[in-house]
DNA sequence: CTCCTTAGTATCTATTGGAAACCATGTAAC
DNA sequence: GTTACATGGTTTCCAATAGATACTAAGGAG
């Protein structure tokens, strides 16, 4: 293995990646192509509150990284389908416990939030 | 299992947690905590690049969702150590691998990149 | 002729992220 | 005694980014 690479030193190239996945968007645009190819609008109904643009910028980043193929069928109007590639399918697993880790865990993070902000005052 | 509860709805709260979790500078530090008690500066030296604001904003959200605890010692100067919760705890797995991902993959994620902008020229 | 769809881009503003300086306290060195 | 450094922060400021909104082009439906 590249002992080269590391998270914790600044300058890493790791560090950009890290930056790419750790976002809201991205996390939920993963983990929504998990089920299969789909095409952009329907992910921007699915995704709800994302505008156009990032979706539009995050998924140009994906594909830059080699996360996600982009299809363009010629049909009127024009269809893009976006899809996992393999390299982004080694990120699935743990994705999607990461986007749903919250909707198990949510009750005791209420609780404690709850907590916290009656200590505080 | 509570199904109230979704992450691609626009105003569920468990957005509001991924939003958190999908942050570098927490991902790090939750992955930093994962060996064991960690004092406030001790976490800046080894997490390189993160600003004091910022590592202490990051801090007191976490421990208000409860997934870090913070205590403080009446030494002098004051000391003040971060540990990891046993909720926090159960996102160990999913925080380390998300966090080192990328430095299994680097490799090829450059390749892909330098490929993506030859062939946007 | 008008509205809807497709997949974006362009523009503008509000919020945020990060760099740097500052704070109080006490200990060690000069 | 006073300068320097350690602790764990907060405050201030500016640049970069996120998001809302409007716009593009091309064609089908009513």
């Amino acid at each position: 293995m590249n002992s080269a690479y590391d998270v914790y030193e600044d300058k890493c190239p790791t560090r950009q990646m890290l930056e790419r996945l750790a976002d809201k968007w991205t996390l939920l645009i993963l983990d929504r192509l998990e089920s299969g190819p789909i095409r952009f609008n329907r992910l921007r109904r699915d995704i709800k509150g994302i505008s156009q643009k990032v979706l539009s910028q995050t998924l140009k980043k994906l594909e830059r990284d080699g996360l996600i193929s982009r299809r363009v069928f010629a049909t009127v109007p024009v269809t893009v389908e976006y899809d996992l590639t393999p390299l982004g399918r080694t990120l699935t697993e743990t994705v999607r416990s990461l986007a749903h880790w919250a909707e198990h865990h949510m009750d005791a993070i209420l609780a404690s939030q709850s907590a916290y902000d009656a200590a505080v005052l």
